[in-house]
Parts: structure tokens; sequence; C-alpha cells
DNA sequence: GATACACCCTCTAGCGACTAGAGGATCAAG
DNA sequence: CTTGATCCTCTAGTCGCTAGAGGGTGTATC
């Protein structure tokens, strides 16, 4: 049995079957067969691709990016710097996000420490966060957007 | 003068006109006063509330969370206990995405370390995505939702 | 008084990457 | 022949905004 039902591609990949569905509505996905009572059938190279996707997501690219190392593997023999610079920028992101998050995080520590546990109108978070002129470290402005990592 | 126009409100507190009115929308500003004409006026006290969203915001909190820190207020004689576990879960959720941004960081490094930049036949970083028991770190399962971070 | 232009209003739709649910068809097992 | 699992399509919701349409208002200048 070469191909397979949705349910089971799901269960092979560890991906949602809504997920699936979601993947091939944005072209990701393309040439799917069909049964008679249309239901999808995934064939082997249709799983692979499934899991390369859910690989590189879980590794944080886009489903932009994953699009384009998809298109870029049609021609095998073409040189693969496309491919390292898109991993290279997603390297850069994920640094920025982590030194960002640290930032946050040493400001939060701050806060939370010097709580007392009293009254609320005396809550040094409250106050904290009322005035950022109490914040030692003002880099936390630069914060980024985060988001899409499973 | 003591009330202002949501353009000057925006300029004083950094943020956006219509983020400022999806604030509102949303229900985190209420009891606003208009002009004959219907425009928005902020005080002082709309103000400090806006300042007070955005310094959260900058620190990772949800616009949930912001609104349950802002509910608390009302009562400032009421122990703070609320709000530190507010602050300590944000902690830990932001600690959480500083680790398993950090298994990814090093995957994507060897990733692209072991890359010769030849042909994409041969790419390491494709074959990497394609197959993810080549991965040393298995970890980056674990990999988190991120978002609403600026 | 007319005009220009900045600012304001409401309403709707879009982003990314899904997730949830309605309402219905089909399949395999008992 | 019925039950229950699985499948189909379609729409709408999530979060925190952002962008745009289509219009009203306020102020300064001519």
């Amino acid at each position: 049995m070469a191909e397979v039902s949705i349910g089971v591609a799901a269960k092979l990949t560890g991906i949602k079957v809504p997920t699936i569905r979601y993947y091939e509505q944005i072209g990701l996905l393309s040439g799917l067969k069909r049964t008679d009572s249309n239901r999808r059938l995934y064939g082997a190279a249709d799983l692979d691709r499934l899991r390369f996707i859910k690989h590189a997501r879980e590794l944080g690219f886009e489903l932009d990016a994953i699009r384009t190392l998809l298109d870029l593997q049609v021609d095998p023999e073409k040189p693969c710097s496309a491919i390292d610079a898109i991993a290279r920028e997603h390297l850069a992101d994920v640094d920025q996000r982590i030194a960002s998050l640290q930032g946050l995080k040493r400001e939060l520590r701050r806060m939370i420490e010097s709580c007392s546990r009293g009254r609320i109108a005396d809550c040094r978070i409250i106050e904290v966060l009322q005035d950022h002129n109490q914040c030692r470290d003002q880099r936390h402005l630069g914060a980024r957007k985060e988001r899409g990592i499973r």
C-alpha cells in the first residue's frame, strides 16, 4: 500500500490533520492524489515533504522560508548558497530574540525580587510597571516580536 | 489644558493612534471623555494608564494579564500576591522560551557549520532538515510558541 | 468665504500559523 | 443495517496589532 489517508499521514508525521490540510491550502503541498470519494492520499514523497516542513518548523523557520527551501530543492545541481543564507538569517534572528528575552528576564527578576509582598498600594511590581525610569536596564525597549515556534 | 487629543496622547505615551483606539475597543480604557464633535479626550489618569500598558507590553506581558493587573489596582489595600503570581508566571514563561531558543540556536549553528557550500544535492542543511535523527540535540522538539513581544 | 491640509471618526479586513466547529458524506466493523 | 470513526468543505476565531476606505472636523492661509 503505497498511499495513506490524511489521518495515517498525521500519525506518521506528527502533524495534526487540520494543519496538513492547511499546508495544502497555502500551497506547500501540491499534486496530491484523491480517492474516488474525494479523500486525500499521501505517498512516500508527500510524507517526506511533510516531515521536512515539520522539522523546519520545529527549528523555527517560517512557512514562507520553508516554501523557499522546498522550491530550491527542485534543482539539486544549483549551489546551496541561498539555503545557507536563509539558515544564517534565521540564526541571527534567533540570536536577537534570545538577547532581548534575556534583557526582559533580568528586568522581571529585579522587579519581582524587590516586591515585599504587602499591600498593592506598596507593590514594587506595580510601581516599576508604572514608571519605566525605575528600570535599571533601559534596553528592554528594544524587545522584538516573537512568534511561530511551537 | 487638562485633556489632550488622541494624537497628542500617542506622542506623549509612544503608543500609536490606532493601537490606543484598539486598547479602548477591547476594554482596557473606559470612561473616556469626548468633545462635542465626538473626538476622544485623554486626561492625566488616562495617560498614566496608557503608559502602564505600554511598559507592561514592553516587558512581554499579554494584554489579558495587563487587564488583570489593571483590575487588581482598583483596591490598593488588598495583598499584592496575585500581582506577584502573574509576574512570576511570566518570568517562568520567558525562561522557558529562552531555553528552547537556545536549543534551536545550537542546532542551527551545527547545521550551518556542517554545510560545505556546494551543490544543493550535497547540502547538509537540507539533509538535516529532512531527517530529525541527524540532530544531536533532540530537545528542540520541545520548542514553544512565542509571540507578542515587540 | 473658500481652500488646503492635518487630524479625527467608524468600520472592515489583513497578518502568521494554526485551531475549532458546523454540517454533511463515506467507510469498516459488527 | 446500524454504529462510530474518519473524511470532506467552509467559516470563523486566536493575538496584538496594522492598513485602508470613506467620511467629518479644525485651523491656517489666501
